[in-house]
DNA sequence: AATTAATGACGTATGTTTGCGACATTAGAA
DNA sequence: TTCTAATGTCGCAAACATACGTCATTAATT
């Protein structure tokens, strides 16, 4: 048996337990989108030939540590990857993750697309 | 004079000094989405004829107190907008700032297209 | 006018994120 | 083998986010 609430006029809706997953999942990847370094190294990568990890902290107005941070983040979530060469490390975008937030943020405009006729 | 500093292959890039209004404006706009209760917010307001301010605290797990918040940030970004309705208030979507949010995202997400002949 | 209901604002506790210096690890150069 | 450079990890401090109880405000109801 679901909880159960009335909404203005008398429809009955499902109160959430928790969130759903659809939820958390947009949620987590906006997260990882929320502060400026971390688009500024998406734009980063897609717009250099080369992706050395230092170079990305030499660009950024961060220190190495903090974005190594950024990077550890960007690559948790599937949106870059980092391939070892030697001693240095060549970072790129992930095409999978990239696709992946394209088509999980696609769906979610899709959803909430005000209605032209609400009466709101 | 710009600070420079070199890519790679020899290339120059320009050193951000601090990060740029276009990628602030995308991660103020990811951090309004980064929570879960305010993805149900705006699936629920694009789900329901009606938008009571106490409906959504009843559909969320969440106290109304905290309800309140949440839509105070969406409302900050201009993604909602409330009408007062005598002693209640009626939230819903607002047209111009989901069409932002879209647009904002639409432009990111087309910048950030792994190239497919990349060696990375 | 007094009561009730819907709501936002304030304060505060607890948890999370960010930024960074110091240290550890490892590949290649001397 | 020793040195240097590129990188990640750890631990801390400061800033920020989240959740919520209590209080204030105001509209409608009695």
């Amino acid at each position: 048996m679901f909880a159960t609430l009335e909404i203005g006029n008398g429809e009955l809706m499902k109160k959430l337990e928790l969130f759903e997953e659809n939820q958390q999942e947009i949620a987590s990847l906006a997260k990882v989108l929320s502060h400026p370094a971390r688009i500024a190294i998406l734009q980063f990568l897609a717009s250099t030939p080369t992706c050395i990890s230092g170079d990305i902290s030499d660009y950024l107005p961060l220190s190495r540590t903090t974005v190594s941070q950024h990077l550890k983040e960007l690559k948790s979530m599937g949106l870059i990857q980092g391939d070892v060469e030697g001693l240095k490390i060549k970072y790129c975008l992930n095409k999978e993750g990239i696709e992946k937030l394209k088509s999980v943020f696609g769906d979610l405009f899709e959803e909430i697309t005000p209605l032209e006729n609400k009466i709101c």
